[in-house]
DNA sequence: AACGTTATGTACGCTAGCGTGCCGACGAGT
DNA sequence: ACTCGTCGGCACGCTAGCGTACATAACGTT
């Protein structure tokens, strides 16, 4: 298994619904388009729509020292924006960044509210969810703390990857310096490394993945984690 | 305000309780005294009790690259060990181990369940506490990859100070080293510096904390975050 | 009082990563 | 074709923290 994401049509959280609460929650949502680089949510800003990327994904990022920003966690087709709802809290716990434009499936948060009272499975399995994202924040705090730069970039690039669904990622080093929450001089010393061996390649913006394997084995082992945990609490059918 | 901890005497988490709920969680639990050191639940293990510290507390902990230890969040009088269980996991994320000695209410993880479809109160306030604990496991993330070894100490200090209650602590720099992810000598010298900064004094395995403010002044701001977080969130009326 | 154990102080060279600044190269727009 | 803004390469000295090792100091036991 080198991906959490098996199924590219549909958001994972939401396949595999008994048909009651399919409709009852397609009736509630439409499809919005998310633009790279839109802000959807700053930190403790109310909730006013809850997102189920389909071919988007979105930066969840903590802004600390009113300058310094590290991602902390990644919502694709396999997770969503808007968690917290589940939890009956309608704020915003972190900056929320469209880092691959694309489709999202939306619905407003009151509506979003009342579905889940009628809509067991889904809860149970947005609850699911919560608990691998919780785990995920953990790992992440101790990954940000003991693993290399190269490592982390390698990771990174996989989990967009997953996410994107191409091995082609239109990212800067700048940008890439501010997930990692590192200088951009070591984003270009972390990418010539891993484009010596021969598993990326890149130019002005663009980054390509040419060895996906070679990339897990350069990656710490975060990333096989998160995809195993991802996979065993909330398996694709 | 300087501590998030207000009321000494009870679990935070279960005050205020509607006079039914009170009642029936009551019933449904018993007081155990925890003995420092004691590993309640390794990673990935079932839950077979959730605990309410009444003054004792818990560290929770990650584990990584099998030898690698970063301590994540605390749970003391103001929060519980087993909030996984309130979104229906029986699978505890990380290692918890217990800091300080003291009692706490434990309650079966089955009879646990049951409770809470009975105690809409109790439930909404573990969501609101789950929501806490994401928001400081981001923090944290950001905090230990950003902040000094001086200042991430300060911060610890006064978060156990909070929930042991006292202002002497039994640590010692390898505990410490530990719980920070860092070396025994890089604590020294932390410590060192705390110390003769008149903010703290220690001896062979205790901690007393001489100026409080000024530890919070030393602190990074994350001590404070958390603090308003846990206020605004779950206030004690 | 002597002993072993444990906690702390300190020192060594080393590495990852920082902050900064500068330069060249690419490419989009005129 | 030129220009200008963006992107990436690189180099400088610097700091925090590492891994390790060893010495001292306090305490608990006998």
């Amino acid at each position: 298994m080198t991906s959490i994401l098996n199924v590219p049509t549909a958001n994972q959280l939401l396949v595999e619904l008994p048909e009651v609460e399919r409709n009852a929650f397609m009736a509630a949502c439409n499809t919005v388009e998310l633009s790279f680089g839109k802000v959807l949510l700053q930190p403790t800003e109310t909730f006013t729509h809850v997102y189920f990327p389909i071919d988007s994904f979105i930066s969840l990022i903590v802004v600390i020292d009113t300058d310094k920003r590290l991602e902390v966690a990644m919502a694709g087709r396999e997770g969503m924006l808007g968690s917290s709802l589940v939890l009956g809290i309608d704020e915003a716990p972190l900056l929320a960044l469209v880092q691959g434009a694309g489709s999202a499936l939306r619905i407003d948060a009151g509506a979003f509210q009342q579905l889940l009272l009628s809509t067991p499975v889904l809860q149970q399995r947005l609850k699911r969810y919560i608990y691998v994202v919780m785990k995920q924040l953990a790992t992440s705090a101790a990954c940000n703390h003991f693993h290399r730069i190269e490592e982390r970039l390698a990771r990174w690039l996989l989990i967009t990857q997953d996410r994107a669904g191409t091995d082609q990622l239109n990212l800067t080093h700048e940008f890439l310096a501010m997930m990692l929450g590192v200088r951009r001089a070591g984003i270009t010393l972390a990418a010539i490394a891993l484009q010596a061996r021969g598993l990326i390649r890149y130019q002005r913006g663009t980054i390509t993945v040419l060895d996906r394997l070679g990339l897990i084995e350069a990656s710490c082992d975060c990333y096989s984690d998160d995809c195993a945990l991802y996979a065993k609490m909330l398996p694709v059918i």
